[in-house]
RNA sequence: GCCCCCGUAUCCCAACCGGCAGAGGAAGCGGUCUUAAAAACCGCACAGUGUGGGUUCGACCCCCACCGGGGGCACCA
């Protein structure tokens, strides 16, 4: 390297190289529980570790590590962990393909994906990490589990199931999207399993309102999602009394429109249907449900599909009108939303009037909108409109109205109740694979479900590897024999171990609670410990997580505040969402062979500059299109940015009272401004900033007061300490040259004299119809009245008034006077 | 089909409570330096804010409709 490459440039690897040593004797990023300081919990979500790092970690990382390091620069105690989750099928699969543990997959990532976070500089808290596959971890999951189902919150029933053909495993319903598995994109199917549930439908009604709470906080569409999953629903119960002498009740949105039933509705799949179908009609139905069974979760999702269905031979009396209904079984009704049956109303129900149209079934309007009768127009009505054929409801025009009180009549006829409805199931948690935790409960023919001791937890994985772990149907632990095989901890009998794991959604519903005491052998977490660390402070995450994850970690901080182990109710006080690294408008993969190596960019440009390009590229949620982006002018600034610390000939601690005062407004001005750019998550808009002190400094250095100033000491430590933030090398590499002892992430934020803050003079403009016609030079608390005199004095606007009467003048001091003239 | 978010210069993006459309970067063009090139430094351009209405003294910003892009929900009674 040349005597003029050293003045213009550092070199990146070196720098790294030599930094990362001095970070590791440093450990100036552990979190010290009992420090006098505010604490501030950072938090992103933990990686699965699926082989390295790639560009998404490095967008999440860099822009979660703004934060945690502009706290530490405020003065905050700020716990930052990370750890893995690290169980889960891609480690499964691999072994099955190497004939290995799942184990050596898994831990060999870890291990790769730990190297290149430290390169990567990021300020994670290393004491603290864990792996959820970590027997010391997963025995808490287990003793969770065993807590829920103490509390009625776990429970197994049969029911039918998602079932993915290709993972060979059940699905929970977040995790079937469009009917393909979220995981591995193949069709999903249904399977009449015992399984075990969480009861989350319990925690519905919280898990909705307090979405409320976290508005401000949360992004829109993560709030919309979840309520939108949650599904609440208010209508009616409506009980129906049947020929059969059975009473079965009805779920409906529309009470109002009871008196518009023509018939009623089961799911074909439902045991009501086998419970109501007359003798003589039951071979039809076992016929139509063994084809409806057959028929993929894809075709029941075409909402344009013909209607299908059986009658099932016996009628309903309508409590209203007293009136037969007769009684089909078809699968557009859904087994386990609301009761399974609905009263069909085909005037004010497009699908209703499908199935009517379809089986031949009377329509009968009660609600007169205006528009056409939808028995002829085949168009059902849904809006407001005047009642009609309705009894008590006849002649009313407003629906909320008319709800109100059909729900009523009903009430005093003891036949039905004002009911909400949640579109929200609960939890199906088994997975029939290996690579999980151990359902901790044991299976015995005298006790049923008894659960492991606490004492014997954990449950640890028998060790299978290669072959066994192929799936087949049924759960992989099932072939270790000698494992299965145990004696009941309440009998004392033979008895054989529950032989499914649950679902991995389970281990990262409580992990943040473990970094607050994460090596604690006693309890799943130090109560004391989470209650002062948390809630997170700011979560940050992929926004495909909106309903799964957030809304399991949501539910287990409700049940563990009823169980007495937290003081508060909601797990992450604020949420950001971080966009896709794309290239040339697609999403990276394999398959399109678009992919860019985080490696390779790393090697090519180094690790402060990819960085700065991710935080650069505009608002973290916004998708980065890497092919739009120059890591190349990242590097560039940097190199700028650097050379100013070589540039700088004043003493450390020199007094900047007498440094020049245009130069010390820019840098008290971009200091002040960048609280409020990162509090606001605006970090493109911060290194916008900074790279405006930036050419300012250089400015005052080439043209101005000089590189001995100490105003320029001033704004280039606060471009080496605004930069700690985003580029940690380059910052602390300027922080050695100026003169100081690492490390410039602990230095503390820049002091701001708030008397720099003020102007001395600002632009007032003034506009004639609007127009710019003049600027003038005002003190920045000038009056009204003052300024709208000097601006009605200025020559050019008494020529641009001239001929004209002024009507009216809009002053705004000290920005703006606009005059209206005619 | 219903709901939410976003459309600013060639590109990525700023623009405070409704007050001069431009902070920053990329690409481009020109200059200084250089035998030359790169780097560095200096400078120059480039849009009237997707479209059409409305409110206002004044609209990128608020309201309505439409177009385009992204996302959520969707046979949930």
């Amino acid at each position: 390297m040349s005597d003029q490459d050293e003045r213009t440039t550092y070199d990146v690897e070196s720098v790294q190289q030599k930094w990362q040593q001095v970070w590791e004797k440093l450990d100036h990023f552990r979190a010290d529980d009992d420090s006098p300081r505010d604490k501030r919990y950072a938090l992103t979500m933990f990686p699965y570790p699926s082989g390295d790092l790639h560009m998404g970690h490095a967008e999440v990382f860099a822009l979660h590590d703004v934060i945690a390091r502009y706290w530490w620069q405020r003065g905050y105690e700020v716990l930052n962990p990370m750890g893995f989750d690290s169980f889960g099928l891609p480690a499964e699969n691999a072994a099955i393909k190497n004939d290995e543990h799942p184990a050596v997959y898994t831990y060999g990532n870890i291990e790769t994906s730990i190297a290149s976070c430290r390169n990567y500089a990021t300020s994670f808290d290393w004491s603290r990490s864990f792996n959820t596959s970590d027997p010391s971890y997963y025995k808490w999951t287990q003793w969770l589990f065993l807590k829920f189902m103490e509390r009625g919150l776990a429970y197994r029933k049969n029911s039918p199931v998602n079932w993915c053909p290709a993972d060979q495993t059940v699905l929970a319903n977040e995790q079937v999207v469009d009917g393909h598995c979220e995981r591995c994109g193949a069709e999903v199917t249904k399977r009449e399993l015992t399984q075990w549930y969480f009861r989350i439908t319990e925690y519905a009604d919280e898990l909705l309102a307090d979405l409320d709470t976290l508005a401000p906080t949360w992004p829109d569409r993560v709030i919309t999602a979840q309520r939108n999953w949650i599904g609440k629903s208010e209508g009616a119960h409506v009980d129906f009394d049947m020929s059969n002498g059975q009473r079965v009740t009805v779920y409906t949105t529309r009470p109002d429109t009871l008196w518009g039933a023509t018939f009623m509705v089961v799911a074909a799949d439902s045991k009501l249907a086998t419970e109501l179908v007359t003798p003589d009609r039951s071979a039809e139905l076992a016929a139509y449900v063994a084809e409806v069974r057959k028929a993929s979760d894809i075709d029941r999702l075409a909402t344009d599909r013909p209607k299908t269905g059986v009658d099932l031979g016996v009628t309903a009396t309508n409590p209203v009108t007293g009136e037969q209904l007769p009684v089909w079984a078809s699968d557009y009704v859904l087994a386990d939303y609301g009761t399974g049956a609905i009263m069909a109303v085909p005037a004010h129900d497009q699908r209703d009037l499908d199935f009517a149209r379809e089986m031949r079934l009377p329509v009968r309007m009660v609600v007169d909108t205006g528009a056409e009768d939808p028995a002829v127009s085949f168009v059902a009505t849904t809006g407001h409109g005047t009642y009609v054929n309705s009894g008590p409801l006849d002649g009313l025009t407003d629906k909320a109205t008319g709800v109100h009180r059909a729900i009523e009549v009903l009430e005093a006829a003891q036949h039905g109740k004002g009911a909400v409805n949640f579109r929200l199931r609960d939890w199906l948690l088994s997975r029939q694979r290996y690579w999980g935790a151990p359902i901790p409960v044991i299976h015995c023919p005298v006790d049923g479900e008894v659960p492991v001791p606490e004492d014997q937890l954990p449950v640890l994985l028998p060790e299978l590897k290669g072959a066994d772990l192929k799936p087949k149907g049924t759960s992989p632990l099932g072939a270790a024999r000698e494992w299965v095989e145990t004696t009941c901890p309440t009998c004392g009998g033979p008895a054989e171990r529950d032989t499914d794991t649950m679902d991995t959604f389970v281990d990262s519903s409580w992990y943040m609670f473990r970094y607050c005491s994460p090596h604690d052998d006693t309890q799943a977490f130090d109560s004391a410990k989470v209650n002062e660390w948390m809630p997170c402070d700011i979560y940050i995450g992929g926004v495909e997580h909106a309903v799964l994850h957030l809304l399991y970690a949501r539910f287990f901080t409700k049940v563990l505040a009823d169980m007495g182990l937290v003081d508060f109710r909601e797990p992450f006080a604020a949420q950001l969402n971080q966009g896709f690294v794309i290239n040339h408008g697609k999403k990276m993969s394999k398959s399109l062979g678009n992919g860019v190596r985080l490696g390779d960019q790393l090697a090519e440009f180094g690790v402060d500059a990819i960085r700065l390009t991710l935080v650069f590229a505009g608002p973290p949620e916004d998708d980065i299109d890497w092919a739009n982006m120059s890591p190349d002018g990242s590097l560039r600034f940097l190199q700028r940015a650097w050379r100013l610390s070589g540039d700088v000939t004043s003493e450390p601690g020199a007094d900047v009272t007498t440094g020049d005062l245009a130069l010390r407004r820019v840098t008290a001005r971009t200091v002040h401004d960048a609280t409020e750019l990162v509090e606001g998550y605006r970090f493109n808009v911060l290194v916008a900033r900074v790279m405006e002190l930036v050419n300012a400094t250089r400015k005052a250095i080439d043209s101005g007061c000089g590189p001995a100033d100490p105003a320029v000491r001033e704004a280039v430590e606060a471009v080496a300490i605004l930069l700690s933030l985003v580029a940690p090398y380059t910052a602390e590499e300027m922080w050695e040259r100026l003169g100081h002892e690492p490390s410039v992430a602990r230095a503390g934020w820049p002091a701001v004299d708030e008397a720099l803050l003020v102007e001395e003079s600002v632009t007032a403009v003034v506009q004639v119809q609007g127009k710019v016609r003049a600027r003038l030079e005002v003190a920045p608390d000038i009056s009204e009245v003052d300024l709208e005199a000097a601006a009605l004095a200025d020559e050019a606007v008494v020529r641009a008034l001239e001929g004209k009467t002024v009507r009216k003048v809009i002053v705004r001091a000290p920005k703006l006077v606009n005059i209206v003239a005619g």
